[in-house]
DNA sequence: ATCTATATCCGTATAAATACGGATACAAAA
DNA sequence: TTTTGTATCCGTATTTATACGGATATAGAT
């Protein structure tokens, strides 16, 4: 019996994707989570289980910062990437955490299935057309992954949100002026002059 | 016996929303489509059933311009919009295209299927907080297909280069003011507060 | 053991954006 | 014809962002 968790903020998406789950007779969806803070909570009380599919884009914590944890802690829990993105980077990333598969939301049943299964055994599943996009990403463009530094994402995430400097010192527990400074290296790293730029650049490369 | 087709451009919600809607008895999924185009060249051959759900961000024909079409015809299937997004502008477009219905991706089962059975007897549901964000969208704004002025758009563009409200003005020949007054506007519209969030949703919408 | 990157903090200053007001001219739509 | 939307302009005030300068502590890499 597989005993799979599932993480998605699209309550639709991750209930129909259970329903699915559950018609194979050896698979057995324990829970599902609207947000990786959720899932973790609920980590540490139970790790009884064998996969979580995790969505990338959450509120609170998100899909990659779940498998930064799982693989910090080295949990024998195996994720699996369920994304609506098909992007090099995205994928090269969730590879390099310790995702075990990198699935997208167009994927069919059968592959899913499939890629459970895989993984389940402790094998990793990354189908060709996924494998190839990491690995033409990497090839060309490696830099771009610790281009910023983990602080830096984690303030970048909270411009795109809206977040003013204050708003975000406040929610990280450190003065403005550590923002600041932040917000000056983020621009020079990306070699942009303003918010405007750096929220374009951002999505573009695909850091947010 | 009320007969549904899905379009959605991501497989596994779809199918899983299939899966979600075959537990109801008396629904029965006929058929799901990728996207607004497939579904319209089967609504051509056939008109025998009586919901569809469509998703709005969808590759070649979206489920606005379904929903267009369908109320020129004078169709008599009747659409109930899944999207990820409850913003305003949506909202109330996809109302006056004639949907039947607007649902969050993160809604819960009941409430799809109280939605559709519903809509199944021919009227409309819109949840409170739904038609909430109608109302307050349509009290400031008025529903255009195009929701930016030209101007508006111009304005934006420049904005997203990263140009300051200055460097616009010069570049455009008006004064200051007038930017500012512009910029004012294109933020209420989005209904965003900051550039950051301005940036990040029109890149969202495929404004820039 | 030394170097480097990261994360943190501070001061001073200016530039820019946002939030309130309000107004006029014109074209298009109702 | 009246109303509505667009584009233009203005004042005042506050809040944010950006640009300089410099500093310390720590962890990891060489």
């Amino acid at each position: 019996m597989i005993k799979i968790v599932v993480t998605d903020d699209h309550k639709l998406f991750r209930i129909g994707l259970a329903e699915l789950l559950k018609k194979q007779k050896d698979f057995n969806v324990i829970a599902t989570f609207s947000d990786g803070e959720k899932f973790l909570d609920f980590y540490t009380k139970s790790q009884d289980f064998d996969i979580v599919l995790l969505d990338i884009n959450m509120p609170n914590i998100d899909g990659i910062e779940v498998l930064n944890k799982l693989r910090k802690i080295k949990s024998s829990v195996k994720p699996i990437i369920i994304s609506m993105y098909d992007d090099g980077n995205y994928i090269a990333k969730c590879s390099k955490n310790g995702a075990y598969s990198y699935l997208l939301k167009n994927t069919d049943e059968e592959e899913l299935i499939k890629a459970i299964r895989i993984v389940a055994k402790g094998k990793k599943y990354f189908s060709s057309l996924i494998a190839e996009k990491m690995v033409n990403f990497m090839a060309t463009q490696s830099v771009s992954e610790n281009l910023l530094s983990n602080k830096e994402t984690e303030v970048l995430l909270l411009i795109s949100k809206g977040l003013t400097t204050k708003e975000i010192a406040t929610q990280l527990f450190v003065s403005t002026r550590t923002i600041e400074t932040h917000r000056a290296n983020i621009l020079k790293k990306l070699e942009v002059k303003n918010t405007a730029q750096l929220i374009k650049k951002a999505s573009e490369i695909k850091l947010i």
